[in-house]
RNA sequence: GCCCAGAUGGCGGAAUUGGUAGACGCAACAGACUCAAAAUCUGUCGUUCGCAAGGAUGUGCAGGUUCGAUUCCUGUUCUGGGCACCA
């Protein structure tokens, strides 16, 4: 009787299947343990190699937790709005609703293949209606709160708008700003837009204006990177900046809290400096000019924020975004042409080349500010490099102690004032804050960094500024002009935005017929009209527009941990006593791709749902595992190809060159002769790889050249590549014989390809399916197999060539309960000490090893064990049934099927751990390495209980410790219990 | 440019707290079983000198601390990842 793989496979995933035996129960009397993954798109491609990985991981991690008496909520589901779809609907007229249906059945069979305890009970898909019905509802709550400066949290928007109605907004200090501060009565004199206005400005899912990249040719908004040198990377249509209505997510209110709570959870080091250096706090002071008597700008202020207050008297310049309103207000009458000319320059350039270039540009305003201290007349000058959106969108600039202001005085010849004495070389500036100020007034022969809150206290008594933190991370778009995602439920009436009823949701996504964009930047939606403007709409909004953006895809993932909890409410969202229960994600297990991404914005909803006093907890996951990326490893083969007058010559005749044979062209030019291809063949020019003088084409490319060999390389399908050595019969039959007449030049009498590593792409031939491996090896294989790769957070190319060891692993853990030729061996009788040890030995390994998610090494200790036991020829059922425990969430079907065949009754499911008993391990002696001089030079067995001086006693009367002596004294015995012992002499 | 992580045999990797470097597996080589193959089993396996016993050397590179360093410190090179005019 061997191991039948695959009909054990079969039966027990069946047997889970039939008896739901996942399914998580929402109470309990046993610990709670939340285990999740970050749940995929279910695109086309279907599963590879690398998405396992961390379900690997989650899985193991969820069955271990069982088995220690956790009841455990281990979920899986969709994140199945998104671009791809879309755009596939776009070539295809397909519907994402089809696709993604269609999509998500592969992904489902390939996953269960795998053998995961998912609880398929609780899946969600972020495109179900039933689950975006409650996306709906969350923006609903972010429209309808504000976050409230004082108490630091959301609170929901009618408090404020009861505040303004009887006290307005005025200011605790300090004369009211107009447009900024109202009393109540001029509140309640506002026309309902004006009120709007005010009240969208603290929603937390907002509408504003703001600049993005328009392309008239495309109708559509293009990101960034879609733009390449001002025109449209597709069809090089122009493309201009424009201020369009768009949703935000007020994400920059909760930076600071953001930040906070990077304290409270675990997540690796470099995912919190990723997640802080995106928040990017950091703390100065606002500080106001006086822009001096020169006319137009006479007397206005000129605010700017500074993280350095203490180098307030190296101010050369000062410069402001070109965007900045102050630009037109202060520009004199003989730099207007100028000024207006650079605005306009900058305006056409797109982001990307102001990014790429970093040339320096500028333009003199002809207005000075004046410096507060000592009222020295300042040059206000414009540039590309201050950003609008930051701070206050002006700097003062201290070029002895900033590169870019250094540059910038450098380029445009403006002298530079020297604070820090012999800090400064006049060839470039110095960032320091140790330095000792000179030419600095009142703080002259201070040390730098102890002159900042001088300054900023010296400023804030002189009220012309204030002590203030900023944040470099922006409010969210939360707006996209596509199709396949969440209606955002507002309707539009005479430009104010009313949020849908609650009892309306879900507001259903229309089908469409076509997917092209909307007019006027307008989405696919906005092509519906009887949808766009439609007519059972309340009596309050009658004419009314419904919004036709839709969430972007961060939406849906924001809050989903929550609805696994609840996954079939249709009351609310997740009931606050499941939300109880289960609580926080104990362990979340993904990419480091959505670092600043979904885990920022998931974070941020949870803050929401907390401070709205929807949840209990407010930070989503209490401990992540990134796990690593797998890469794919691309085999290629290197072809040559001949160019006549016509194709069919070039594509007829295949030559394919073995690796290492590349660069000897003498085979090339036989092969040409004996075919005959050529007018002269010791003429022909060959481009190929090795050979330093030629340069090889990459795959497919043709040149128009005639009579010239080349040799191009082509990706070849991994799958029929051994290792190296191609498989040529296979490589034949490939692509329905394309190469079938091919001819090869051989080393070694085998084919030997070329390596690359790669992304993992169907279309670099490179992917390796699950499936295969699942059915050539086995599930639990394939699992065991995955963890022995590498450390989960480490990132690898796929090689499958190793799998044969885990699986003869398995195979010899079979061997030890049922024999080819004997079967059954395994027997009842007592275990001995010896195999106890190794058993207790194994425990306490794998314990700890699972515990830090060292699977690697569990999965090499399984085998060490496995070893162990075979070599005692111990095949007792009392040792055997506590190994398949632990084996179980490592290779759980094979650990079922032999605890079956032990003839257990209770399922190995909910089998307790084996508990690690000390006494099994204790030893009597040791043999210790003894070194000399830190030498190792052999080995001494010694009793554990001897103390120093007996242990130096023996040492020094070994015979190898006296040869090595010769003949002198040691100075020192270092004796470490349990460790080692090295002679000094 | 800035920040972070890493570098160990032919390969993937192990060494958890400064204490026997190379666990476990792959590949390779030799052998057993077999008519043969598969499967399985046994042995060798960092480099180098040596018949051997036994030496020397060895964790990217150069130093340092220590009785002792893959592990700690300084400098440096390379690789991977993140951010990139944020005042």
């Amino acid at each position: 009787m061997d191991y039948q793989f695959k009909d054990i496979e079969q039966k027990w995933q069946q047997f889970w299947a039939d008896n739901q035996t996942f399914k998580a129960e929402d109470k309990s009397t046993k610990p709670k343990y939340y285990v999740l993954d970050m749940f995929p798109y279910p695109s086309g491609a279907g599963l590879h190699v690398g998405h396992p990985l961390g379900y690997i991981a989650s899985d193991i991690f969820a069955r271990y937790k069982r088995l220690k008496g956790f009841n455990v909520l281990h979920p899986m589901g969709f994140d199945s709005f998104g671009l791809p779809a879309e755009q596939y609907a776009l070539e295809t007229g397909q519907h994402p609703a089809d696709t993604t249906e269609k999509n998500i059945a592969t992904f489902k069979s390939q996953l269960n293949k795998i053998g995961f305890c998912y609880d398929w009970d609780r899946e969600v898909r972020t495109s179900d209606p039933q689950y975006y019905k409650w996306t709906q509802w969350i923006f609903l709550q972010l429209f309808n709160s504000y976050f409230c400066n004082t108490e630091k949290k959301a609170l929901p928007i009618s408090r404020l708008i009861n505040k303004y109605e009887t006290k307005g907004a005025m200011p605790k200090t300090g004369d009211p700003i107009p447009g900024k501060h109202f009393t109540a009565e001029q509140w309640n004199a506002y026309s309902k837009n004006e009120q709007e206005d005010i009240l969208m400005k603290r929603r937390l899912v907002f509408s504003a204006y703001g600049e993005v990249n328009w392309c008239e040719a495309l109708g559509t908004v293009l990101a960034n990177d879609e733009v390449v040198n001002g025109v449209s990377e597709r069809g090089g249509h122009p493309v201009v900046k424009k201020k369009l209505r768009q949703w935000y997510l007020r994400i920059t209110a909760y930076a600071n809290r953001l930040l906070d709570g990077l304290n409270t959870v675990e997540f690796s080091e470099s995912m919190k400096e990723m997640q802080s250096n995106w928040i990017g706090k950091s703390s100065g002071a606002e500080i106001e000019f006086e822009v001096g008597s020169q006319e137009p700008g006479a007397g206005s202020r000129l605010r700017v924020y500074t993280t350095r207050p203490d180098t307030i008297f190296g101010v050369d310049f000062m410069v402001i975004a070109p965007e900045h309103e102050l630009v037109n207000k202060i520009k004199t009458p003989e730099q207007t042409k100028a000024i207006d000319d650079y605005v306009a320059y900058v305006k056409s350039r797109s982001e990307r080349e102001r990014m790429a270039e970093k040339k320096i540009t500028g333009c003199f305003t002809g207005a000075y500010a004046l410096n507060p201290f000592n009222g020295r007349e300042i040059p206000i000058w414009t540039s590309e490099y201050v950003l609008a959106g930051y701070g206050t969108g002006a700097i003062m600039a201290v070029p002895c102690g900033d590169e870019r202001d250094h540059k910038f005085a450098q380029h445009f010849n403006i002298p530079i004032t020297n604070i820090i004495g012999s800090h400064y070389s006049g060839e470039e500036a110095n960032a320091t804050k140790d330095a000792i100020l000179e030419n600095s007034d009142f703080i002259n022969g201070m040390v730098m960094k102890d002159a900042v809150d001088v300054v900023i206290n010296k400023i804030e008594t002189m009220g012309i500024g204030i002590r203030k933190v900023n944040y470099r991370m922006r409010d969210a778009a939360f707006s996209r002009q596509r199709y396949w995602g969440e209606p955002i439920p507002i309707v539009w009436k005479d430009e104010i935005a009313y949020p849908l009823d609650e009892k309306e949701l879900p507001l259903v996504l229309p089908h469409v017929d076509t997917y092209k964009p909307g007019p006027d930047a307008q989405g696919p939606l906005a092509n519906i009209p009887e949808w766009a403007k439609p007519t059972e709409l309340p009596p309050a909004l009658t004419g009314g527009r419904r919004e036709t953006s839709t969430m972007p895809g961060y939406a849906g993932s924001s809050w989903y941990f929550l609805r696994y909890m609840d996954p079939h409410n249709d009351a609310t969202f997740c009931d606050r006593k499941l939300s109880d229960y289960w609580n926080q994600v104990d362990l979340y297990i993904g990419g480091t791709e959505h670092a600043v991404g979904h885990l920022l914005y998931s974070r941020m909803w949870t803050k929401v749902l907390y401070d709205l006093n929807l949840i209990g907890f407010d930070e989503p996951y209490r401990k992540l595992v990134n796990q690593g990326m797998i890469q794919g490893s691309s085999r290629f083969v290197y072809r040559v190809t001949h160019h006549l007058e016509n194709e069919t010559q070039k594509t007829k005749a295949h030559l394919f060159i073995s690796f290492n044979k590349l660069n000897e062209t003498d085979f090339i030019k036989d092969w040409l002769a004996q075919k005959n291809i050529g007018t002269d063949q010791s003429s022909v020019q060959i481009i190929s790889k090795n050979n330093p003088e030629l340069k090889i084409e990459d795959s497919g490319k043709v040149t128009d050249e005639l009579d010239i060999a080349v040799i191009s390389k082509l990706h070849v399908d991994v799958n029929m590549v051994d290792g190296v050595e191609l498989n040529i019969d296979e490589f034949k039959k490939w692509k329905n014989g394309e190469f079938a007449d091919a001819e090869f030049i051989l080393e070694d009498g085998k084919y030997i390809c070329g390596v690359e590593v790669e992304k993992m792409s169907k279309s670099k031939y490179n992917t390796v399916n699950p499936d295969d491996l699942c059915n050539k090896y086995g599930a639990d294989t394939f699992r065991m197999y995955e963890m022995f790769l590498g450390p989960v957070e480490a990132s690898k190319p796929w090689d499958t060539k190793g799998i044969e060891g885990v699986h003869r692993f398995l195979k010899k853990l079979w061997r030890l309960f049922f024999d080819d030729i004997k079967g059954k061996v395994w027997n009842n009788d007592k275990a001995n000490d010896v195999e106890l040890k190794v058993l207790h030995r194994t425990i306490k390994k794998i314990e700890e090893d699972t515990e830090r998610f060292s699977f690697n090494t569990a999965v090499s200790t399984f085998m060490i064990c496995v070893n162990d036991l075979a070599d005692l020829k111990c095949n007792k059922k009392e040792v055997l049934e506590k190994l398949l425990i632990l084996l179980t969430p490592y290779a759980p079907h094979i650990a079922a099927e032999l605890w079956d065949q032990l003839d257990n009754k209770i399922s190995i499911l909910d089998a307790s751990f084996p508990v690690f008993d000390a006494k099994y391990l204790v030893e009597t002696s040791k043999e210790y390495p003894v070194s000399i001089n830190g030498k190792l030079r052999t080995n001494i067995s010694l009793a554990l209980d001897l103390d120093q001086k007996q242990v130096e006693e023996i040492v020094l009367q070994n015979d190898i410790v006296q040869k090595w002596l010769e003949g002198k004294a040691s100075k020192k015995i270092i004796y470490v219990k349990n460790k080692m012992i090295n002679v000094v002499v």
